[in-house]
DNA sequence: CGACTTTTTTTCGACTATAAAACAATCATT
DNA sequence: AATGATTGTTTTATAGTCGAAAAAAAGTCG
């Protein structure tokens, strides 16, 4: 329900206001924040000197005039901390370092051999990089802001508890990691985290009410609502990739039957090329490039398949498209990207033939546009999300740097 | 995005929370506000004065005490002004008139024959409805406060187009209505109306993340996010009666396949059990009644029909779980409340088998509370929503009385 | 050099909520 | 019946908020 709110809640939201803009649009001017945000300059200037007193913005040189007083830049104090990403995907653990503008510093790759990994192994495997790229560094552990970490499952109970039936963890415990390190840890399922770099960074970026989805090996969903993720009763809101299209079909890893996931994943949309029997393991990009290219050449089978894509994939969107009104999606994941660069326009005009006219007429659908890395991107948004939000009275930042 | 904020802001907001409790709770007294809302008793004595100098709120008598000065009564100014709902069914048209703290006082329902009913009919049978009642009880139009309308389909445009395929309207124009009765107009769809009555007065009170469906000849749903109604882009979320579950399936009335509609409709599960050739046109609950007192004789394809009913609906629920994470679902329309008091516990089960564990388990299934009243009920809301929002600062409040 | 423009800071007024004190009205106990 | 404790409501004083307007700062341009 709606909370009572004081004079205070106006200053921390204005506050939250002027740093996200900053930090989204660095550098730039006390004017041109005020005039994005609508804020009085009075008000800008207030907390602005605030801010820079606190260490989260800096402020030095000027943009140049044209017919009067110059602007002073203030830009996001990017030696002002640390602050690291991770990702738990399925073929591997990738980690990197950021400054606070968000510049990578270090990075790392940790392959995952058997598929299924062990909480305490993949822990272990974080932890072990994370402190030796700050060994690289030479940065103390103090220096950063916060570890965000992205994993391939449902975090409940205040971002302690992951569940990922698809890779075996049921209700994994994360809730030592930031007492481990040394680092304030936030957790959060890898889709929304890439949906909240792309919303920073990327296609999304501006977008209200959009829905961006990961196609890869199994489909993941991001729902942006109001610009902001949406989560649902317990943070679990937008498992897309195990709705149902379908009464029976095909097994799912998930132990059910008829999730998109077996419709549109790269594996079965291979095995319904050249059959169950021809394993891709390790090798599905291989795989994926060469259906691609079969289908260009006309191949047949590979045109039933990669239609099979297409209508799946477009009457899986539009269920989406129906229940949450986006007027963007966002197609990413290493398969999705693939089959989005082929073929963005057949596949928008299946979601507009599924979905209902009024929804359907107004969705458009675009490529991500960040790649493969932004699962780790969005992993580091958390920390600074969290920073912002709260309006950024963080201590860390005031340590020396 | 997220808007600035300043000191007028708080003050809406809390004028907003403090006329809630007492619309939601009347009668009331000021101490309990202050408890309910967090806001000190000062803050609540000031606001509740300018909105007793208003004419929202009437002050008069006392609770008993026990033990201490007794607490005065607050309570809605239900006799200030007059409010009108109507609802666009399937099979007809509800108008009724409320005052304040909606005790009906007039009722009317108008037959629709044909199925599809033109737009034009539809407003003149109720502004001729509206004329007539407001004669009746002698009241001027200028005594009403708003006329809610719930609509079979999506409200666009601010609330003047109204997309509904399944009944024939393409951009169906309603933006006139105000100015023919001389009376404000506030239109919704008629699921989202009927989910804003079970929120205030029903099943989901108090439900932060909920989902609420209808079942009947079609299938709707309300989606309840933070407290409030999930809108999306364009105001068309929660399209949930024609997502598919199926690649193929039945043909539903909107032209497409596949649709949820198609497999949990009451017709279509009639149609299920006799077969396509007998009609159950006009006598759909009749038809209801039968097939649920075969099942519970044991007649085998009643049996089917409804285990049928029971899984699909299970399924196409567990999507709604996995896409929303509510905590609540409210199962409602005539038919679903039909199915929700024979086989709530069932249902419930094939909603936890299909969805995933997470979600799944924490998710309760309820039946709706308010009946088949609630649609008209809930439209009534909208003009009363849309003032206790706006902190009512309503003129036609203080219009003589 | 002076007029004009743009950006930033300072001053001041209008509003807000709340803590604390004051006031009001009741009950319980002696 | 008097007294004190208790509960509800109002008044008063205070601190914090934004924004309009004035002032100051720092340019450009003729």
């Amino acid at each position: 329900m709606v909370k009572k709110a004081s004079v205070r809640d106006v200053r921390r939201r204005n506050r939250a206001l002027i740093l996200r803009h900053v930090w989204l649009n660095t550098p730039t001017s006390r004017s041109e924040v005020g005039a994005a945000t609508g804020l009085s300059a009075a008000t800008v200037t207030n907390v602005m000197n605030e801010l820079i007193a606190e260490g989260a913005v800096r402020e030095g040189g000027f943009l140049e005039s044209d017919g009067g007083r110059r602007r002073a830049i203030v830009s996001v104090a990017e030696d002002a901390a640390l602050v690291v990403g991770a990702d738990v995907g399925e073929t591997q653990i990738g980690v990197k370092v950021f400054d606070l503008a968000f510049r990578p510093l270090a990075a790392r790759q940790y392959p995952i051999k058997s598929r299924r990994i062990e909480v305490a192994d993949a822990r272990a495997a974080i932890n072990a990089q994370v402190v030796s790229m700050l060994a690289e560094l030479k940065a103390d552990s103090s220096r950063v802001l916060g570890l965000g970490l992205g994993v391939p499952g449902i975090v409940s109970s205040g971002g302690s508890l992951v569940h990922a039936e698809v890779v075996g963890w049921h209700g994994a415990d994360f809730s030592g990691f930031s007492d481990e390190l040394g680092i304030p840890a936030y957790i959060d399922n890898g889709a929304k985290s890439t949906t909240q770099a792309e919303a920073w960074y990327g296609a999304a970026r501006g977008v209200e009410h959009g829905v961006m989805v990961l196609v890869g090996e199994g489909a993941g969903a991001g729902i942006i609502t109001d610009g902001r993720l949406y989560r649902g009763y317990s943070s679990s809101a937008g498992e897309w990739g195990h709705t149902k299209i379908s009464l029976d079909g095909p097994h799912c890893r998930c132990g059910r039957t008829g999730c998109v996931e077996t419709f549109v994943g790269a594996s079965a949309v291979l095995d319904q090329w050249r059959g169950p029997d021809e394993t891709w393991l390790g090798r599905e990009t291989e795989g994926v490039e060469a259906i691609l290219s079969a289908w260009r050449d006309g191949d047949p089978a590979a045109r039933r398949a990669i239609d099979g894509v297409v209508r799946h994939l477009g009457l899986a969107l539009s269920n989406l498209v129906n229940l949450y009104n986006p007027q963007t999606i966002i197609v990413g994941g290493w398969f999705g990207d693939r089959i989005a660069a082929e073929l963005l326009a057949p596949l928008q005009a299946a979601v507009r033939t599924y979905a209902l006219d009024q929804p359907g007429s107004e969705v458009v659908l675009v490529r991500s546009q960040l790649g493969p890395d932004a699962a780790v991107l969005g992993a580091a948004t958390l920390p600074i999300s969290r920073l912002i939000e709260s309006g950024a009275g963080a201590e860390r930042l005031r340590s020396p740097a």
